[in-house]
DNA sequence: GAGGTCCGTAAAGAAACCATCAAGATCACC
DNA sequence: GGTGATCTTGATGGTTTCTTTACGGACCTC
């Protein structure tokens, strides 16, 4: 369940969040001062923040970086003061949305929603396998098979991450090109002889007869992915897991 | 460098946003319509995406949707329409902040920076360990093995901070520049050098041999964790960092 | 089998990039 | 106003990377 924690001196708002949120499955905590706002926060862990800025005790700028200092938690102002200064240090100071009042509950609500998608966990690039090596997309690195990182110069990099991102799929010449070199490089194709040869050297166990990056010629060049459970001849002790 | 697209019919909007967003140092993209808009988005990967909803050919939150379904960048939407269902149409189409004209452009920069913000990683595990040193994002600290603490001026945090909240992975040039100093640095990649050699002759046992804070050679820098007790064996006959 | 096209390999100069030292500029603070 | 810490900028030398040239082999066509 989603905890929403409002801080806000306004009884009359702080009532109607309770009502409104709590009707639609949230759990909600309710402090009517800064001070007790960054209390409930320190024992409630909530997912949510929902504050004022005009509380009687301490700023609210001052509430943001207070939370901001230890919790990522999405922070929404809810204020009467529309200056666009105070929008700006409200913001700056980690706020993740601003909504002065008056105020529509239903907007709210969806900047809530909102708030809460951008809380989930974004899904990580995948790890593409290939017979003799790793390619991790999200760290840009190349692995060999025991562990040990690869290093790729940037032209290298990314030719094996345009074949990796269509792995087993054949990618022309023309499209890697177009992608690394830019629009103008259609024809040199040379160039990509050139830095495959340079990457089985680095990738392959036996550059010359490749099993990993494959010519298909005249067409273009492909990355050949190994399933899982995979077997190399060396390097038993590997911890390739699934 | 972050680039914003602005999907905007109004050719004054459109004007004011590039003029703005490109003296603070982002890469401006301007679509007049929202097929225009979608095209540009597909080819050029925008970082952050501006939308106005009443576009003359598609309806805004159908470009949202056309965004969302394989885009995770921000989107915020700026508009005239100021009815509480279409701002909840559209922040649940997938839309992060909704701003209505006439808007401060003061406001809107700070909405933007908050969009960037979120999109940094955030690590659930708060404290990084390099081989021979630790990073603790919450305490803002850097110690030594020893525990001791490592004295840090605010620039050389901030490089650190950024390294280790991408643990291991490859954060260039650019990323760190438009983080710490702000997005028209993007070509002073001399700074990164000095900082680099400092951070390095105060965390490192040969400075001039790193083995946490790596150099990729044209693609940029990376904090390598080692695992909890590592023993780091000596360099023994390479001198690559594995 | 001659000729052409495509591919793989090697190597060298040019260009871009990086590490380091050090001095000037700026700022906060006393 | 002086002082120390920090940030910016310049200069130099070493290293890495990119581009280009050259050559030999494989394959297909005629």
């Amino acid at each position: 369940m989603t905890t929403v924690l409002v801080i806000d001196d306004e009884p009359s708002i702080a009532r109607a969040l309770r009502i409104n949120l709590h009707a639609r499955g949230y759990d909600v905590h309710v402090a009517y001062d800064g001070a007790s706002g960054l209390s409930v926060m320190a024992r409630e862990r909530a997912d949510i923040v929902i504050v004022d800025l005009g509380l009687p005790d301490i700023d609210g700028v001052d509430v943001i970086n207070g939370i901001r200092g230890w919790s990522n938690a999405p922070i929404i102002v809810l204020t009467a003061r529309d200056q666009e200064p105070e929008k700006v240090s409200a913001l700056d100071a980690g706020a993740d949305d601003y909504v002065t009042k008056p105020f529509g509950m239903d907007e709210l609500l969806a900047r809530i929603r909102a708030a809460e998608r951008r809380a989930l966990p974004q899904p990580d690039e995948p790890i593409v396998r290939a017979a003799h090596f790793t390619v991790d997309l999200a760290a840009k690195q190349v692995r060999s098979l025991d562990g040990a990182a690869v290093r790729l110069t940037p032209t290298e990099w990314h030719i094996v991450e345009m074949l990796a991102r269509h792995p087993d799929r054949l990618v022309t010449a023309r499209q890697l090109l177009h992608e690394v070199w830019g629009p103008s490089y259609d024809a040199e194709t040379h160039y990509l002889r050139v830095y495959l040869a340079q990457l089985r050297r680095k990738l392959e166990p036996d550059p010359s007869r490749p099993c990993c990056l494959i010519t298909d010629p005249g067409m273009g060049y492909r990355l050949i992915t190994a399933p899982n459970g995979c077997v190399i001849q060396q390097a038993s002790h590997g911890r390739q897991n699934g």
